[in-house]
DNA sequence: CCTAATGCCTCTAGCCACTAGAGCTTCAAG
DNA sequence: CTTGAAGCTCTAGTGGCTAGAGGCATTAGG
């Protein structure tokens, strides 16, 4: 059995956000010592590693709930879990083509910068116009 | 001189949110009309257009103030203004680094689901398990 | 000129996923 | 037995909005 802290320590999530998780309802409340202090067991320890680990994948807590859900009672939905999975992805790749088109247009904006050159800032000026925009960004 | 409804319009930018960045100082408060409704000038609509557009790159509502300050009294900053800019790209090219391991681990994990082989999913043993990643995401 | 529909006003509360702090109790090492 | 770290609860704040309640202003049509 450890204490909040050692599962902090052995999972990464700060102590704080356990308790937060706890609070929320996406772990279940855990069992308490003489003096009201949390204390868990393996099994805890590996829900919370799961959390953990599909957060750093950038799932949100209603995601990581329902993949939890997956894991339950009637054994495994390995379908669900992998449509779920694929839908993650292609948020991943959304974002990364919507951060690409970023890039670009603040590559171009950074290359206007003739300091000194007196007069009204380019940089300035490209960061107010979209019509100078190569394309469409968001 | 607009009502905050047809600078929502021509700006993109949704009425509520006008009157947040007026609540939060990041544009000026607007002069009332005689039933106190805000009106907008030409000047009003510029300065919220760059903040729009600003906003679509990606910039945080704190440095947008950093930009407009640079575009205020003693001229303008344009070498601090590039700098905030090159900030920015950085920031998106990290996001992106950081997305793309994850779209290779996500990847890698919807690639694992042979529906109907039985036992456990191994789609949901990967999502919980850091040690089967090929990188470090995160 | 009157009415109805739309638009605008303020204010409060909620979203996500935490994080910080106050003020208290409990535990573990020496 | 003392002391300092770690735990407890509770509240409030973060960013950047968004939603809703309940009430006034404007405007287009008849």
């Amino acid at each position: 059995m450890f204490s909040i802290g050692a599962l902090s320590k052995s999972t990464g999530v700060k102590v704080p956000t356990i308790r937060y998780y706890e609070q929320i309802g996406l772990i279940a409340p855990a069992t308490r010592n003489a003096g009201n202090q949390r204390r868990y067991d393996q099994a805890g320890l590996e829900r919370l590693g799961f959390i953990k680990h599909a957060r750093d994948l950038g799932f949100g807590l209603e995601e990581i709930r329902e993949l939890m859900a997956l894991n339950g009672e009637l054994g495994q939905d390995c379908r669900a879990a992998d449509e779920l999975a694929r839908a993650q992805l292609e948020k991943v790749r959304a974002r990364i083509a919507r951060l690409r088109r970023l890039e670009t247009e603040l590559e171009r904006i950074t290359h206007l910068c003739v300091d000194g050159a007196g007069g009204t800032c380019q940089v300035l000026t490209a960061l107010g116009d979209h019509s100078q925009c190569l394309g469409q960004h968001d």
